[in-house]
RNA sequence: GGGAGCAUAGCUCAGCUGGGAGAGCACUUGCCUUACAAGCAAGGGGUCACAGGUUCGAGCCCUGUUGUUCCCACCA
């Protein structure tokens, strides 16, 4: 038997846990057609990124359920692997190339920039990986993965082929999200609407033939240099007259025409809206209806262009200043007003996005949302909580045109070429060496890459090994649960499922688990702005993996946030040593070397009692992991643990541990093993380094309890009538002990206990465990009152009456009172029941199982009443 | 403008398909009882936001109100 020590370390045991689980190669996952697939993918953190809270949640619970599946005899797969993280990777790169050595990636150029970039990747890209095997995750690591590498670049390309020769990727010019701060293209996704407080400018324009003038109310004055056209709503009797006239922008004093739209309307603001065609999805529509021109005054740099006139050169928001300040001199200028408006900003680095018109790479989205929705809505993909169905299917349902290449370098370079001599777009599955259309040998590859999500997208198949058919994407696509935050259903849950929908023509998971966000303890979240990002491998350097593992799960519900305190993670701690003392308890009076449970015939009351609970605690365990409730399910585990085995049936066994019978010791040994190893096996998935530890201490066949098997419901172990006899019985002890905290009496003085019951049988089992937790050195169990009872302390119970000579500390007066004010208690709950039972439409109506469980509340409280009742008179002679 | 969540003990939160109001932390009292003081025992503390409704029965279901958080949306 191995020394353990008295307080748990984990720092000792983790490392050394996960090293013996590595060596064996337990996280291994083969495709066995004896066994069920069972299939998560992880969502893949950023390459270069560390591990943060957010991850160590997410992570967590797939683990749990990956280890949960695992030991029901499931072939289990948890696919680990990383994202490149196009623009947040770049950025990193090129802040430190600019921090080090003063360049841009422009002096390095594309080739030798990138190589930085893969430099970057392998020095860091190992790093989140290691935290994660600090947190314990049971991924199979030989089958990790990296979104650029062979094969995921591999199903990115075909993907891009197939989709351009469906015509469902096109390229074209459209207004756009531009980042002027990351020089990039960014999806609707990737624009972050923020409140912010602005002005609405009004502006005169003079109609060109002098007749009079109209007023523009705009936000955005600075973008008018590209106005080419104003618009009024065709039912507007105020502008009837002027539509189809022409006005004079002012500053630019250029001509440009009214025209009627339904889109402009009539009670906002003067009625009369510039359109910028260039800047505006709006106006760029109405532009497009009535053939107006399309002036880009704004660059990709956030300047204003050479079509600004005199403010070419200039920062767009100086330019509105000075646009103003121009306006207003010029006595074009009506009145300004406060106006706070939604501004789209950039995800990454949250600088005001800039909607301009550019030639960009789409995903064409109508035809793939509407398989999209259709598995979602029939059920075939599950939303665990169910809500989320309605925020996805409210997305996807509205869906636009998805914006797929980016400026940047880091990423899958688009691979289409462009003929210089006809201009003909030339994808491909290989590296064309000639147009496809004119045959001249002159191309030029697109520079763009495509959107880091796109390649997400593919993430649950292209890991499995697609486009080639492989085993494993045989046995395990489609992926049983895909976990991940609410935050990202947009980003990525909607592309997946487009994307599996599309490619491979089967949903890529059957369920989605959404998390919610882990907030700090003020309930903000976690950022680096803020500084208050709690570091998931600082506590578990503190508290232990397990416990901050124990910690993020329990009492918390599917999608909802959760606030961190680090007084539950030491909560949890004191778990793990509360487990971890029990369990040296157990080995400190062990001797039998196997954990079988002895024959049913030894098997005392007690006994009885702890492996019914723990019976019933396997079923419903196992139920709420089944369904997604993972938080209740290990508050469960925490309560059986702490207070039935450690508080209670531990207790109950130190009178056999201790005593001389051979073989009631050995039947006690047996069953606190037995117990022991069930609730390792049930904690396992939550706590699995501590769980591993002790269990590998301890009798057990097979190598580790990670492949130990789950336990199920077994109606032999279901032993109703004890486990309510020692309810009774224990009933009696917390009685006592309350009166005697009651009374002050401290632990050590011992006294005798007469016990007055009918339940004789149960009591008399119980004698050994009653005296030693009810601070008793002789316990009778009579069927009278003894003699001398008069002036006794009584304790009174149901199915017992229990006399305690402690006359010296008995006041009678108190007495009284304390047993009248019982009586009134019990008395009206008698008055609640019987109210209950004598309504003819409860007894007719309710279930019959709730209608006796309230004739037995009934009865006990009537049994109560007349113990009271016989004590009061006892009392009073 | 649309949609969703939340409102339960001093704090943070569980409470699955309606039948016991709960946990952790904090608080009070007493205990170093040979697994554990990171512990043991006993205890105080709640109109389950408010108003209606359905039901034999509502924290839970329905309607409305208030407060709060979040998501989505092309009215300058």
């Amino acid at each position: 038997m191995r020394e353990l020590p008295k307080v748990y370390d984990p720092k000792t045991v983790e490392d050394q846990i996960y090293k013996m689980w590595m060596d064996n190669h337990c996280f291994r996952a083969e495709p066995d057609p004896n066994k069920k697939p069972f299939s998560i993918v992880m969502p893949p953190p950023n390459v270069t990124g560390q591990l943060h809270m957010g991850h160590a949640m997410d992570s967590t619970l797939q683990d749990i359920l990956t280890r949960f599946k695992r030991m029901q005899g499931y072939s289990a797969l948890w696919v680990p692997g990383t994202d490149h993280a196009g623009i947040a990777t770049q950025i990193k790169v090129e802040e430190d190339l600019r921090v080090r050595e003063g360049l841009t990636r422009y002096d390095l150029g594309r080739e030798k920039f990138l190589e930085r970039v893969w430099d970057w990747k392998n020095k860091f890209g190992d790093r989140i990986v290691k935290q994660q095997m600090k947190l314990g995750a049971s991924c199979d690591w030989s089958r990790s993965r990296f979104t650029m590498d062979e094969g995921c670049s591999k199903a990115v390309r075909e993907t891009f082929c197939e989709l351009y020769e469906k015509g469902l990727i096109y390229k074209g010019s459209r207004i756009i999200n531009w980042c002027p701060h990351c020089k990039t293209a960014l999806s609707d996704a990737e624009v972050e609407y923020v409140d912010k407080p602005g002005h609405l400018w009004h502006i005169r324009y003079p109609l060109a033939d002098g007749s009079g003038e109209l007023v523009v109310a705009t936000t955005r004055p600075e973008t008018m240099m590209g106005d080419t056209g104003v618009a009024v709503n065709p039912n507007d009797e105020r502008y009837k007259a002027i539509v189809g006239k022409t006005c004079i922008l002012p500053i630019m004093n250029r001509e440009i025409p009214i025209v009627a739209d339904d889109y402009c309307e009539m009670e906002f603001g003067t009625g009369c809206v510039k359109m910028t065609p260039a800047h505006d999805p709006n106006d760029f529509e109405v532009g497009l209806r009535h053939n107006l021109e399309t002036i880009r005054v704004i660059g990709d740099d956030g300047f204003i262009n050479e079509n600004g006139g005199k403010y070419a050169g200039m920062d767009r928001y100086a330019c509105r200043e000075a646009i103003v300040k121009d306006l207003e001199e010029g006595g074009y200028l009506v009145k300004v007003e406060p106006y706070s408006h939604n501004v789209g900003t950039c995800y990454r680095c949250h600088n005001d996005v800039e909607p301009l018109i550019s030639a960009q790479w789409f995903v064409k989205m109508e035809p793939l949302a509407k398989e999209a929705i259709r598995v979602v809505k029939d059920g075939t993909i599950k939303f665990v909580p169910e809500r989320f169905t309605k925020t996805y299917i409210n997305w996807m349902e509205n869906v636009h045109d998805w914006c797929i290449s980016r400026q940047l370098w880091w990423g899958h370079q688009i691979t289409a070429w462009y003929c210089d001599e006809c201009g003909h777009i030339n994808v491909s599955r290989t590296d064309p060496t000639k147009c496809e259309k004119c045959g001249c040998t002159h191309l030029t590859r697109e520079e763009d890459v495509l959107d880091t999500w796109f390649s997400s997208g593919l993430w649950p198949f292209s890991t499995l090994g697609w486009p080639e058919q492989t085993e494993d994407l045989n046995y395990w696509y489609p992926t049983t649960v895909m976990v991940t935050g609410y935050d990202i259903i947009f980003f990525w849950v909607a592309r997946m499922i487009f994307s599996g929908m599309e490619q491979m023509k089967k949903e890529p998971f059957k369920t989605v688990f959404i998390h919610g966000l882990v907030r700090d303890d003020k309930g903000r979240k976690m950022s680096k702005s803020l500084g208050n990002g709690i570091d998931p491998l600082e506590m578990a350097e503190k508290y232990g993996a397990d416990a901050l593992r124990f910690n993020l799960i329990t009492g918390n519900s599917p999608g909802n946030d959760m606030r961190f305190y680090t007084e539950k993670c030491e909560a949890m701690r004191n778990f793990a040593n509360k487990i971890w003392n029990a369990s040296r308890f157990v080995m400190m009076n062990l001797s039998i070397e196997d954990n079988k449970l002895p024959d049913a015939s030894k098997l005392e009351l007690e006994d009885k009692w702890i492996l019914s609970k723990l019976n019933d605690l396997i079923r419903d365990v196992t139920d709420n992991m089944e369904g997604f409730e993972l938080g209740v399910a290990s508050a469960k585990i925490y309560d059986f643990i702490w207070d039935s085995y450690c508080d209670w049936y531990i207790e109950l066994t130190k009178a056999r541990l201790y005593g001389e019978d051979e073989s009631a010791k050995e039947t006690a040994q047996r069953v606190l093993v037995y117990v022991l190893d069930q609730i390792l096996r049930l904690l396992h998935p939550f706590m699995p380094f501590i769980t591993e530890e002790i269990w590998q201490a301890l009798p057990h066949e097979g190598d580790f309890l990670m492949n130990a098997e789950w336990s199920t419901y077994k109606e032999e172990l279901n032993f109703a009538e004890e486990r309510n006899a020692v309810d009774t019985v224990l009933e009696v002890i917390r009685a006592i002990r309350a009166r005697r905290a009651e009374m002050n009496v401290p632990p050590s003085k011992k006294a005798t206990l007469h016990i007055v019951t009918a339940q004789a049988d149960a009591f008399r089992q119980s004698v050994g465990f009653i005296g030693r937790l009810a601070y008793s050195d002789q316990v009778n169990v009579l069927s009278e009152a003894p003699e001398g009872h008069e002036t006794m302390v009584s304790v009174v119970t149901a199915h017992a009456n229990t006399y305690i000579p402690l006359d010296q500390l008995i006041d009678l007066a108190q007495e009284r009172e304390r047993i009248a004010k019982e009586k009134e208690k019990v008395q009206k709950e008698i008055l609640i029941y019987s109210g209950k039972l004598s309504n003819e439409n409860f007894v007719s109506r309710a279930p019959e199982a709730v209608v006796n469980a309230e004739r037995a509340k009934l009865e006990k409280a009537q049994a109560l009443l007349a113990k009271l009742e016989e004590d009061e008179k006892r009392l009073a002679q």
